[in-house]
DNA sequence: TCCAAATACTTTGACGTCCAAGTATTTGTT
DNA sequence: AACAAATACTTGGACGTCAAAGTATTTGGA
């Protein structure tokens, strides 16, 4: 199944045998897309045993880093860049597993805030942990290559709008 | 829904905070989910005025390389690395749409032929001038950008076994 | 004060992905 | 030759994502 040749190089071979144009172009989304792939396996696998995946985990860490250890559902989304059924899905399923609960906002009816619960508290913990035992799926990229990854996709996220940087963007 | 701050930088301070481990790996692997968040967006809006969406390009543009236009479709998986119930799915699809059509494999009657027809072909074409326009969502990248994405990209992708360099892998 | 518009969340439905199990066919051994 | 194992694809089910529509509540003018 593993191939012997570097499929990408070799689609952009043909790319450029058909006359197609943005070939470096294809490569680097195609290579991103890939990427997301091989992490998304790993991360996946790396938490199942904990009985969570990568988003409901998002949801656990960010709250968990709240003072209250609460946050409305659709901070919930502004921050993770999810839409807002997505949030009330993965909500739903956490507060399923007793890991957060529903609370309505003190003073807006309208919201609804997720609350850490104490076992959603040690949870996080424990997935925390199997995360940086396999590097978050990045084994294999070196210090530089993280650097770099880094660099070049927050050009692409800035273009892309999801933030403006204030006044001084460190990094 | 424009942040004023950069979110992933946001995480690693809430991460060093907790004392949380692999801080640089996350960092790199968020990097990659959002770029990929990102590219899907931007590529599934360009194709659906076309009437496809990344997938079913992808295995329209693959059938599109070969001598005949027509591939197995496990190999359609092996060369797309997507699950054989992913390709099934897709190519219902393309079928339905009259882009390929299944044939019977001429000597092994377990395997089934996804080929290419006429409409698939002109599809094709319209849909690699509407991704080149759009340089396949990664306008935002410099060159140099997308050329470290890719080295960097490369190292994980041969770390995670998507293939073995034989002798020779140029680039 | 009143009411249209905005905001917050949920529901429903269309898709896509994967896994596991099922069917058909071929291969490799004994 | 015979049959267990491998291979190729499809089916059905669990999940996840997003878009669009629906409900409830708050906001911001006229």
């Amino acid at each position: 199944m593993t191939l012997d040749f570097d499929p990408i190089d070799e689609a952009a071979t043909n790319w450029r045998g058909a006359g197609w144009a943005a070939v470096d172009a294809m490569t680097a989304a195609t290579s991103i897309t890939r990427a997301h792939q091989i992490l998304s396996g790993r991360i996946d696998a790396a938490l199942a045993p904990v009985g969570l995946n990568f988003s409901r985990f998002e949801v656990l860490a960010l709250l968990s880093f709240t003072k209250e250890g609460e946050l409305p559902l659709g901070k919930v989304g502004d921050r993770l860049q999810v839409h807002p059924a997505s949030v009330t899905n993965t909500v739903n399923r956490l507060e399923a597993d007793g890991l957060v609960a529903r609370k309505p906002h003190p003073t807006d009816r309208r919201t609804t805030l997720a609350v850490l619960t104490r076992a959603g508290r040690r949870r996080v913990e424990q997935a925390a942990v199997a995360l940086a035992e396999i590097e978050f799926g990045v084994a294999g990229l070196t210090g530089d290559g993280r650097r770099s990854v880094d660099a070049a996709i927050l050009e692409l996220r800035v273009a892309a709008g999801d933030f403006v940087a204030p006044q001084s963007q460190r990094r």
